[in-house]
DNA sequence: CGTGTGATCTCCT
DNA sequence: GGAGATCACACGC
């Protein structure tokens, strides 16, 4: 995999993204997560259509400002007052794509992830252990169980340290699509069709609607 | 299975 | 001031 793996925008690269492998090295130790589940944001410049869905639909922001990088560097947000989330940053550099990474399978590192997610918990919330598919399910888990934060990852390279990235060994047998997971509006419904997903796979987070978004007749990431 | 809740950041009205 | 690319719990039917 090289940099023009992530061109030309995140509506493309998404689907591709699925069974590729990245790898989070820290002084604790190391992850690396196959991804299961990616969602398309398109914003300014992309020259597609208007996605009211996507933190750079319509100007650059301190928060934003790593979406315009160039193709292959993180954008990690700060999410509800609580979790991270982690994007991969699509299209050349002054246009703003990104696929946000939903879920994956920990396939290295388990202790480390599952240490992490255990710290994480709030001290209200059950001690019982999380089952390891659930240790990345959802992007504030995954970037939990990765050790990410905005303050130490956001506008990272993914193809240097700590990062590394790795393509899919095999393409994947199918791919599901649906509508984007928690988006409000119109956004968030069928004409929005851009969460992709590996059928199957436990690690795929349950479809939630948004506020306000259209029925999609679909409610489970079978 | 559905709905409500708190954690309290970033952006926009 | 309010909503949002969240999460896990408590509740009620």
């Amino acid at each position: 995999m090289d940099r023009t793996f992530f061109l030309p925008d995140a509506l493309s690269v998404a689907p591709q993204l699925l069974g590729a492998v990245l790898t989070v090295d820290s002084a604790e130790g190391t992850v690396s997560v196959r991804i299961t589940e990616t969602e398309a944001y398109m914003g300014l410049g992309t020259g597609g259509p208007y996605d009211p869905g996507s933190h750079s639909k319509d100007r650059k922001t301190e928060r934003n400002a790593s979406m315009f990088l160039d193709p292959g560097h993180a954008y990690v947000y700060f999410s509800y007052g609580m979790h991270y989330a982690l994007n991969f940053v699509c299209s050349p550099p002054g246009i703003a794509s990104g696929v946000l990474i939903r879920s994956g399978a920990i396939t290295s590192g388990t202790e480390l992830a599952m240490a992490r997610r255990l710290e994480k918990r709030p001290a209200s919330y059950s001690r019982n252990p999380i089952p390891e598919v659930q240790l990345a399910r959802g992007p504030g888990n995954l970037a939990a169980a990765l050790g990410l934060t905005r303050l130490t990852h956001d506008g990272l390279d993914l193809f240097s340290p700590p990062f590394a990235i790795h393509a899919a060994p095999n393409a994947p047998a199918a791919i599901r699509t649906g509508p984007r997971v928690g988006v409000a509006g119109i956004a968030g419904g069928p004409q929005f069709p851009w969460r992709f997903w590996l059928p199957g796979e436990p690690s795929v987070s349950t479809y939630r609607p948004g506020r306000d978004a259209p029925a999609s007749g679909r409610s489970t990431a079978e």
